[in-house]
DNA sequence: CGAACACTTGATGGTCCTCAAGTCGAGTGG
DNA sequence: CCACTCGACTTGAGGACCATCAAGTGTTCG
């Protein structure tokens, strides 16, 4: 059975990824669980956000990645004007930072759209333990991998779908990354605002608001403010089936 | 001074990446001369692909990734209608099949645009390699970084800017790209079609057509079907100052 | 109770897509 | 050498979709 998501977990954290509450995740995924005692040795400092705050901001020197723990965060990039514009929404679990590493100056600010804790993750740290432990070079590369692949998700979204089938598909995403973490993938409130979504799927609130009411007259959704019922899946997965 | 690009160079190459004609690109970036010898482990083969053929398709088992020596490629989507939907176009010095690393399959198919060639590389002895050559294995997340903040960049850009923004940004891109690698940055060809680079920035073909059409009543360039002129190259780069 | 903020809904207009008719250039065969 | 063809490109007309502007509702929290 699935718990509903709490909005600021208070969960009390043992300072081990051998014990971390989250499941399969973050660089630990697939490692044996002897490789999973050493990845304590990479973890530098566990840092709490609070809602509102940010982790780095775009063109901070790169210092580390973090592994998030819990909370959610956004990812934006501050154009020349001054508008944000997002480019991903976090979850626990889930890496940020990588966008540093290249340059090594993070090219995003991140964040916290709630109280939210991570792991900082200094990168020569795991380039070293990955000397000793052989599947964590590959665990991480997975990672960017993903991120690469989940970033091109969003061009294809972008550059060839109506606002119906981008917002279909950001709730079906969002939808299935908590029931990976063991959250109702149907029932939950949003973390974030019209105004962000429709940053994230280049469209203005307005539009996102409308799209909203047109997919609950659909009775695809229920939608009361941010907490979100999904009726029927399959309908809404089917939206966006020339996506892939 | 820079030269005119060549569309299908027909180089001899010394098998050697010690010896590579490319400049400071590729995986050997920053490495120091010694590191650099090593490299030649990396490549299992080198493998020359003609126009319309491609180097891997959306699905196939990941296998390695691949360094352009010579050509021009285009990366695609296939949506589940059938469609394709272009993710990056990538030149020599570039990496290709970073996105098959997340799931063990591509994620996209790799077309060349004119005839080209790759020296592919398997993924595990770069992660085996990277134990002797402390380098390597920062410089492959530093490449694989990068194609994320290139990806956000696009992102930017299909979100929020309009059609002529995005042609803009595309042709300054490209511009600085072909600067990078010693190629006259101001008088090029486009070796993709117009539906394309429409693809790529989601647009329809005739949308880009007019905005060429447009730029050049601008004058800020010269089009002549393919055969591009920069004539004002800060007056194309003003046009995406609220880009980033 | 009032203020601030997030959200909803309506009216209007601009941008870009669609459909359609050309033009241009390269390659082919008579 | 010229006609023919085919694909790539250009240009025009009309309409769909979404952004913009504007007004109003709902919720939260001092």
């Amino acid at each position: 059975m699935h718990k509903r998501r709490e909005p600021a977990p208070a969960e009390q954290y043992t300072a081990s990824c051998a014990n971390c509450v989250l499941p399969e995740l973050c660089l630990r995924a697939g490692l044996s669980p002897e490789d999973v005692k050493q990845l304590d040795q990479l973890v530098y400092a566990r840092r709490k956000i609070r809602r509102g705050e940010d982790l780095y901001r775009a063109g901070y020197p790169f210092a580390a990645i973090y592994a998030i723990r819990s909370g959610f965060f956004k990812s934006e990039r501050v154009l020349k004007d001054g508008r944000h514009q997002i480019m991903g929404f976090h979850m626990p679990g889930e890496m940020l930072g990588l966008d540093g590493i290249g340059t090594g100056a993070y090219a995003c600010n991140a964040v916290a759209l709630e109280l939210a804790e991570v792991c900082a993750i200094p990168l020569y740290r795991v380039e070293e333990l990955s000397h000793q432990v052989r599947d964590l070079a590959h665990r991480l590369h997975q990672i960017m991998s993903e991120e690469i692949v989940r970033d091109q998700r969003v061009m294809v979204l972008l550059g060839g779908r109506g606002a119906e089938a981008r917002l279909a598909s950001f709730l079906v995403d969002i939808s299935h990354r908590f029931s990976a973490r063991g959250y109702a993938p149907a029932d939950f409130d949003l973390p974030m605002t019209r105004e962000e979504i429709g940053s994230y799927l280049g469209l203005t609130l307005e539009t996102v608001s409308r799209m909203f009411s047109r997919l609950q007259a659909e009775n695809l959704i229920k939608v009361q403010q941010r907490h979100i019922r999904v009726l029927d899946s399959s309908g809404l997965e089917r939206m966006l089936e020339t996506v892939v």
